[in-house]
DNA sequence: CCAGAAATGGAGTGGCAACTACAAAACTGT
DNA sequence: ACAGTTTTGTAGTTGCCACTCCATTTCTGG
C-alpha cells in the first residue's frame, strides 16, 4: 500500500461548542494527571471526568501524546499565568515575599498533591516525550524569564546591588520552587518549599546595595 | 473460598547464586528505570537486559510494584553511598565544591539523562504508590540528616556561624540540588545545577563566623 | 429549510505487557 | 546417591486500556 496525496493533517475546524468541549477535556486531564501522574491517568477516567465519550476525546486530539501535548500547554498558560503578574510586579522585597506567600498558597491548597503541575510532567514526560521534553523545557525557560526580569527591576529599583547576575540568581530560585515543591510532595508537607525559597530571599538580602 | 491460614508470606530463602540473580535483575531495572522513568520501563526489557527469564524475575519479586521497591532501596543505597563518605567529611568549603563537582560529574556521566535517581522515582511514584512515596520520603530525609550533620561540622569547625539554623540550610541545599537537577534534565545541560548548588554555597560563605 | 459539516453515542477490538503454569534442570545437605 | 529445594526455561493466558467504527444527532451557512 502506497500513500499517494501527502498525509497531510486536515486542518480541522471546531465550532465554539466544539472548543468548550475540547477545553473540558484537557481541564479534566490536567487535574487527573495532576492528581495521579501523567502515566497512572487513563483516558477512561479523563472521559467520566469531563462528560465526554470516546469518540469525543478522539475527535479533538490524535492520540494520548497529543493530549498530553494539549496539557502541557494548558498548565504552562496556568502556571505562568498566575506568576506573571506577580513577577511583573517585583520591585521590593515585599513583592517577593508576596509571590512566596502564593507558591505555598498554592502547593498548600493541594495538600502538596502533585506538586508542581510543570515539574511533575517534565520529570514523568522527559525520558518517554522528547517534544514534551522540549515544550517543558521552553515553559521553563518562560518562567526563568519572568523572574530575571523582576530581579533586574528590583535592582533597577535600588533593591539589589548592581553587579548581580540576574540569570543565575533566577535559575537558582527556579531550581529551588522546583526542589521545594518536590520534597513537600514527597513529604506531604509544605514546609520544604517554604524553606527553600525563604532560603533564596534570605541570599538575596545579602545583595542589598 | 476461605482463606483458613494467614497468607503470611513464606519466608523465602535463597542461596548465593539465587541472590546473585536478584541483583542482576534490580541492577538492570534500575538502570532501565533511571533512562526511561518508572512507568516506561517493561518487565520484558528487564528481564532481557538482565539475562533473565519472565519465571525467575517472578520467582524473585511479587510484582512489578516488589521489583520497584527493590529498586528505591538500590537507588538510596547507591545515591547516599556516593555522598555519605563525602558529606561525612565536610569541614570546609573546600570539602563542599568537591560535593558540588560530585553532583556535577554524576549528571555529567548519564549527559543529563534520567536526572536524579531518587528525585525521578519520587516524583513518578509519589501519586500512585503510597509505599514508594513513604520510601522516599525516607531517603529523602537521610539525605538531608548527611546535609544537617556535615553543615553543623562546618559550623563546629569555625567555618559558619554558631547560630546557623544547619536543618533549615540542609533542606534548602536537597531543594536545590534536586531542583538543579530537573532543570538539567529537562534542558539537557548540567549548567542550572551548577549554578543551583554555587549560589547555595554563596549563601553559605556570607555565614561564616 | 436543507445539504453538508461538526459533534456525539456507545459498543466494539486489538495489541501489549503483566503475570501464570508446569516441568525440567541445577543445586544442597545428609 | 538421593530426596528435597531452589533455580530456570518455555509457552502460554488474561486483563487492561488505548484506540476504532459507524450510526445518529446537532449544528451552520446559504
Amino acid at each position: 500500500m502506497v500513500i499517494v496525496s501527502a498525509p497531510t493533517a486536515v486542518p480541522r475546524t471546531f465550532t465554539a461548542k466544539g472548543l468548550a468541549t475540547r477545553e473540558r477535556i484537557v481541564d479534566a486531564a490536567s487535574a487527573l494527571i495532576l492528581e495521579h501522574g501523567v502515566e497512572s491517568a487513563k483516558l477512561e477516567d479523563i472521559q467520566a471526568a469531563a462528560h465526554v465519550s470516546a469518540s469525543q476525546l478522539y475527535h479533538y486530539f490524535d492520540d494520548k501524546g497529543a493530549l498530553i501535548h494539549a496539557v502541557i500547554d494548558h498548565q504552562t498558560e496556568t502556571v505562568l499565568g498566575a506568576h506573571r503578574p506577580v513577577l511583573e510586579r517585583l520591585d521590593s522585597f515585599d513583592a517577593l515575599e508576596g509571590w512566596r506567600d502564593m507558591i505555598i498558597a498554592s502547593i498548600d491548597s493541594q495538600r502538596c498533591i502533585g506538586g508542581c503541575p510543570l515539574g511533575s510532567l517534565a520529570s514523568g514526560l522527559a525520558e518517554s516525550d522528547p517534544i514534551a521534553r522540549g515544550a517543558l523545557a521552553d515553559s521553563f525557560a518562560q518562567w526563568e524569564r519572568l523572574l530575571q526580569d523582576g530581579l533586574e527591576r528590583m535592582r533597577d529599583h535600588g533593591q539589589l546591588r548592581a553587579d548581580i547576575d540576574a540569570r543565575t540568581l533566577a535559575v537558582s530560585m527556579l531550581a529551588s520552587v522546583q526542589g521545594g515543591l518536590l520534597l513537600s510532595q514527597t513529604w506531604r508537607d509544605a514546609t520544604p518549599v517554604r524553606i527553600a525559597v525563604d532560603t533564596m530571599i534570605a541570599y538575596l538580602r545579602t545583595l542589598r546595595p
